[in-house]
DNA sequence: TATCGATCGGCACGGTGCGTGCCGATGCTG
DNA sequence: CAGCATCGGCACGCACCGTGCCGATCGATA
């Protein structure tokens, strides 16, 4: 115990890394209500001051918490089957978008960012579009391997792709789950699959 | 002007329009910024109490007064050309979708809804839910008339269509011009068209 | 017409959170 | 050891939510 002194008063980025970590333990245990500067500063025991010096706002706190766990696990696989990697690709996203901390702290910043169009637009560069850009490199691999058609418009269809899964998980209220991946893969390769047997369940 | 006097004290019915009215009014010049009870209450020279008595919370005024301007022009129009339909369908949402009052108004319903499942919910129920069971109406009329395939799942499709449009205008920061509505389009009509000549472009 | 109760506007309150100032204490750096 | 940036703690002003209380006003009922 003594070894550990309670509060060793760390500094510097030491406090900035810890600062996130309590932001992440906040949203998986209090969720979206616990998602407050003040409640952070408690937790850690720190002053606000201590916050906003490193963080403009609370928006870009909870950004950086949010790329914090969700930069990785972006990347698809590529194993030859782009109906395949689309599908694991999305069951990680979906259970992610739906799981704490990552679904709180993403719920904190979509309200933030309904009062704020630089915060939207902020939003949308680091993590939707972000997330977009990564399905549309897989599918456009997809394309030159001749699984899609060669004259799709693959832009649209990484969009759509994206947005139907933050539509669901962040304005619906129905889960994301194998039906709603399989039916949304369904129409995508319908659409612009070069295979006739693209349904899933045939 | 003393036919009118400055201020009839009205009751009842009348005055819960006259609420319904000032908020939009407040979301069509201060936009999401004025959706406040207190602004309501101050420009309507209305006690808080007068708003409670008739709303449990600030949501669920928002809701009402969305609903106040957002149920007509729901439905689509049936000319026999579902691509034709959807795509004016489309354009009329989405400019509605990304103008006041209908624009702030959902914005600040989805922020409330963001820390409120319930709320969640019944956003989904009163006004999600219902664009896309319209959709999927108007889908499944074209699925009988043999314009869409007959084997395709349009409830998925419904969403999918429906959910799109709103990722764009209220998680994203593109505007939903013609370009993106033919785009989704041309994978709806890819997918589920009976026609191969389906591409907007060609 | 007189009465009475429901509704009204106005005001104040407690609570919460944001973002900023100020203070004296603490810990690193030179 | 000296100096200084960073620290925790506290308080402030502001805004808003939702509630309680008051006396005024309106309208239905007697």
């Amino acid at each position: 115990m003594s070894d550990t002194p309670a509060t060793p008063r760390r500094r510097g980025a030491a406090r900035t890394e810890e600062l996130l970590r309590v932001t992440l333990d906040l949203a998986a245990e209090a969720g979206y209500a616990g998602l407050s500067i003040e409640a952070v500063g408690r937790r850690a025991g720190v002053g606000k001051h201590t916050i906003y010096r490193r963080w403009p706002s609370k928006a870009a706190l909870l950004l950086d918490a949010l790329s914090h766990v969700w930069t990785r696990d972006l990347d698809y696989r590529d194993t030859g089957d782009v109906r395949r990697d689309l599908r694991e690709q999305f069951l990680r996203s979906g259970f992610a978008l739906s799981s704490p901390p990552i679904g709180p702290i993403y719920r904190a910043v979509i309200a933030e960012a309904q009062a704020d169009s630089v915060l939207r637009a902020t939003l949308h560069e680091r993590f939707l579009a972000t997330v977009e850009q990564s399905t549309l490199d897989r599918i456009t691999r997809a394309q030159h391997t001749g699984e899609l058609t060669a004259d799709a418009n693959l832009e649209f269809a990484a969009e759509v792709l994206c947005g139907t899964l933050y539509y669901r998980s962040l304005l619906s209220t129905r889960p994301i789950d194998e039906a709603a991946i399989d039916g949304l893969l369904d129409m995508f390769m319908a659409a612009y699959g070069t295979t006739d047997q693209g349904l899933s369940g045939h």
